[in-house]
DNA sequence: CGGTGCGTTGACATTTCTCAACTGTTGTGG
DNA sequence: CCACAACAGTTGAGAAATGTCAACGCACCG
């Protein structure tokens, strides 16, 4: 891969767009491509800082682990996103792990010629603000989904939120990982997530074909998200 | 309070420091202290930016409301903290609700000013990142915290976190925030708080009184920390 | 074709939430 | 200074949700 093609793909991240090709050469030739399959470990928490990641094609997925051995996701991230920024910019030991959960093409941006461009071009520091208030938001998100009690609740909003298409009068989504990794992102069980699904699909809210989800009643799903109790989906049997 | 004032408080914020008087003085200029009583709100979701703040003294909290009502702590602020830097930075609204828990007394630097300040001098945006990151690694933490299933497990892990002294052979903490805080900052109710509190006071892990607590046993709270469900303490009768 | 691991299902134990009532504390106005 | 209101905190009882353990089908891969 050459270096035009890494400045292309650098260009289409919201860090360095608008700045211009002889910032950007400097960036590149800071940066290599490389590849993950399916289970490599990217880098594991407390590694020394090296650089960070833009996700070129393939999933990563950023987490931690407890002293039990649980593992708390904290991101997945697909085409197009970065990580690791604020451990380049602020730190010397990687505060994660991150590990590819399919086989995953990555640009690394190295950290020393880097953070040498960052302290000398002002520009880069406005991108670099903005990409880490991003982050800020996204993990805000996070906290108030997680506060949530409920994990169906959890499960309904993350659905909501998934990109879609509309086929034949139904909404069509893809699940983006497995539903292992599902499972672990919305902090449940792979058990609980299987019943909710079932218990939904069985009161028509939702279709479940391995990863492909249809949804039939998106109202009843909202509902869900939203209020949780009144509107969740009884099973059997119906008061008198 | 005078500008000098102003600057000597700027300058015991992790973003100043280091910085030389004639910048910080800009930045002093731009800023007001303002005092809020128990209760009052400091901006809510979807205000459009003013400013970012600085606690002077006091307890401010952070929240997101569900559309249920249910309130999504996102953090508990005390004296030297700030908030809603990346508001600032990057967005036009507020994303969350602040309230003081506790008369405060706040900095607040507006947002125009310091914009201004912010793209002239590069100095600051190392400090404003590194700001940032921090946002990011406590909020890191929380999602980590949240992950756990386990409501004892949170508590357990937020006590031990808080700061303490050691009197008597024992370690004493006080509590930052009432009790019913504390439930929803550990994504519980005050009736499980209460609850738990009660169970590890019988079991001789702990003495409550008030928002003072003495930690009798740290092994066992910490090993509810780590593990949970092995270590946690059982109630009445043992196996035989 | 056998293995490895995901996904599902069942049964069961626990935790936690909800509702409701009651107590203690705090602060205010008479 | 006291009475009372408002609210934090506690306790109890019961229901519901979720985690755990275990077994099994199934698909994919070598």
């Amino acid at each position: 891969m050459d270096t035009r093609d890494t400045i292309a793909d650098l260009r289409r991240l919201p860090h360095f767009r608008g700045l211009p090709d002889d910032l950007l050469e400097g960036v590149a030739s800071a940066s290599r491509s490389v590849r993950f399959d399916a289970g490599l470990t990217i880098f594991a928490e407390g590694d020394p800082v090296r650089g960070f990641w833009a996700v070129r094609s393939g999933m990563v997925k950023v987490y931690r682990l407890s002293i039990d051995g649980h593992e708390q996701v904290l991101h997945h991230l697909g085409q197009g996103r970065t990580f690791a920024e604020a451990a380049v910019l602020s730190m010397s030991h990687y505060p994660a792990h991150a590990v590819a959960v399919a086989d995953t093409e990555l640009i690394e941006i190295a950290a020393e010629p880097f953070l040498r461009l960052f302290r000398g071009e002002p520009r880069l520091a406005a991108a670099m603000v903005s990409a880490l208030s991003n982050w800020l938001l996204d993990l805000t998100d996070r906290v108030e989904n997680l506060s949530i009690a409920s994990a169906s609740v959890r499960l309904a909003h993350f659905l909501l939120r998934l990109p879609s298409r509309r086929a034949d009068g139904v909404t069509v989504l893809e699940l983006p990982f497995a539903k292992k990794e599902l499972a672990a992102y919305v902090a449940t069980t792979p058990e609980t997530l299987s019943r909710l699904l079932r218990r939904w699909q069985e009161a028509d809210v939702l279709r479940s074909a391995g990863r492909r989800l249809e949804i039939l009643d998106e109202r009843v799903l909202s509902a869900i998200a939203d209020g949780g109790e009144n509107a969740e989906v009884r099973r059997a049997g119906r008061a008198p």
